[in-house]
DNA sequence: CCCCCTTTAGTCAGGGCTGACTATCCAGCA
DNA sequence: TGCTGGATAGTCAGCCCTGACTAAAGGGGG
């Protein structure tokens, strides 16, 4: 199927359409992520921006372009996009978008195991769950709503509705779960099974 | 708020939570984890069991037992689960349950570039995302219908109800949007700002 | 003119994770 | 008996990533 890429940190890929902008040095390509908000949908620190540069120099998909030195700065390498990058960028995308890979949400492995604890403490933990939810998706909407009145295409916006779908979606599961797991059958059946082990 | 957990890979949670259970060796543990399907949520290989046991063990979560060698096998260390490490186990758990924290799907970094791409050829390979999500989704309906017929309870399947609750959800989402990229004005605006670039 | 804080820019040790490898036992078959 | 394939069990080199650190420039207050 999909071979494993190069450098398979999603970080690259942001780097890579960055780049097929206009050439750039690391810190520069940070400031933009920062700035346009891409880095909440990946995980991004300065050190593994380095790191992830240097890989991407390695397999080829950029090559360090000139050495910049402007007054007394410590001197910042511009590095620019090659071919095999441009070609990396496209192929890694429609990859990425045509097939769903597994991914390990840490809520599930937790959901896993909601057996273990007793019923009424569940649904206290759901219940704080749910309300940090309600903020997230608060949030979630705020910040588009504040890029749609600056003017901001809802393209650019496509992987905020992402994530909010996302979070509704749990939201309601987790009503429904709470819901559930407050049936006296539940706990009776709790008591029975688990009742002496934990 | 959340301390940084000793070990943090999930893999150790589902070890420590087999070992509340009964002692035993890693490799018995991962045919568990294997067999009861828990590894569908857990990114799980045998080199980094022992390497998560390994880290469990320097982190006073659990201890070696005893070696056995029944008849001539290489030998195979038991491990229990220590008083620190069941208290872990319930302290993680809660946390897990009560905080929603970033994940970074890929799916979400692609969207964010999701411009970069035609509005015909996005079509078409969200198309084939979406085909291959509602294959997941049967998959996973299968799934839940024969371990219910099996006669397992609600509570050991409520992992798979939530994967199953976000593939619709990003189903939906995908549905939409492939039907907003179908806008004529959509072409249209990409072609006069993305026209010549890409 | 000195001090201190913030911004800019980058480095690095240390530990985590994975793919690839090793080694033994047993069953079946020729 | 000897060979082969599969299950059992574990190890390890090497890359990747992160948190913590370094360091210089600019700016503003006193």
């Amino acid at each position: 199927m999909e071979r494993r890429r190069r450098v398979p940190n999603p970080l690259a890929l942001a780097v890579l359409a960055w780049l097929l902008w206009e050439p750039m040095h690391p810190y520069e390509l940070g400031r933009r992520l920062k700035q346009t908000g891409k880095d909440r949908h990946i995980r991004y620190t300065r050190s593994s921006l380095y790191m992830v540069i240097e890989q991407l120099d390695r397999a080829g998909f950029v090559t360090a372009q000139e050495t910049v030195r402007d007054s007394a700065r410590p001197e910042r390498t511009v590095y620019a996009i090659t071919e095999a990058g441009r070609h990396e960028v496209h192929d890694w995308l429609r990859s990425l978008l045509a097939q769903p890979r597994a991914e390990y949400p840490h809520f599930a492995v937790a959901l896993s195991l909601l057996s273990l604890l007793p019923p009424d403490e569940a649904v206290e933990v759901l219940r704080r769950r749910s309300a940090a939810l309600a903020g997230r998706i608060e949030e979630t909407r705020t910040t588009m709503d504040e890029a749609r009145a600056d003017g901001v295409a809802w393209i650019f916006l496509v992987e905020e509705q992402y994530a909010l779908a996302l979070l509704e979606a749990e939201r309601r599961f987790v009503t429904e779960l709470i819901e559930s797991l407050k049936q006296p059958d539940y706990a009776k059946s709790w008591q029975e099974t688990m009742g002496g082990r934990v």
